[in-house]
DNA sequence: ACTTTTTGTTGTAAATATACAATACTTTGA
DNA sequence: TCAAAGTATTGTATATTTACAACAAAAAGT
């Protein structure tokens, strides 16, 4: 099966916890070269590791990663908020 | 990285739809003998497998698959029943 | 400006997921 | 009970993910 590429936020989510790819790394247990080729999207991360993210971010995968292009984390606020403000 | 093993409801989401192994595989685009291997769970699937599976039954994968055991669909009926009514 | 830390790049090797084929076993249904 | 459909098993081949190392480039802190 030739595998779609994935999209995701790992490198913004790491960025507002202010941590390194290296702390990231280790945390979950991975080389830390790994986390590089996650966040450039170069190669998709196998199920567990996807899972082992999402524990560390407290986060569904489904708000980390995705078959379609994120916006970006401010976008989704905006587009919240005007779902919300109505009209 | 050593994997997990993981978890998943794929047998028993499929058969609620009454189709095939066959018939799943060739509407997601893999090998009906892949989706042997998972519902054995001989092995994880990738994440972008992960989420056409999840595509197509319309269910979030945390739903689907999970590093935990998975407890029947009609154990987490009872539960979320328990929870709702109170006490 | 300099030093250190972080990130990117390239290359190789290992582990794991997926495909495919052939055949046996099991279940279903007529 | 027999036939067909579905599932399991085994084996081999390919693709993809992960690890690891060494070095270059960039960013951050002093």
């Amino acid at each position: 099966m030739k595998s779609r590429k994935l999209y995701n936020r790992i490198s913004v989510l790491r960025k507002e916890k202010g941590i390194s790819r290296q702390d990231l790394a280790d945390i979950i247990g991975v080389n830390f070269q790994t986390i590089g080729y996650l966040e450039r999207e170069e190669y998709n991360p196998s199920l567990d590791l996807a899972f082992k993210i999402s524990e560390y971010f407290g986060l569904p995968i489904e708000l980390i990663f995705s078959p379609k292009p994120l916006k970006s984390l401010i976008g989704e606020i905006v587009e919240l908020k005007n779902k919300i403000g109505g009209k």
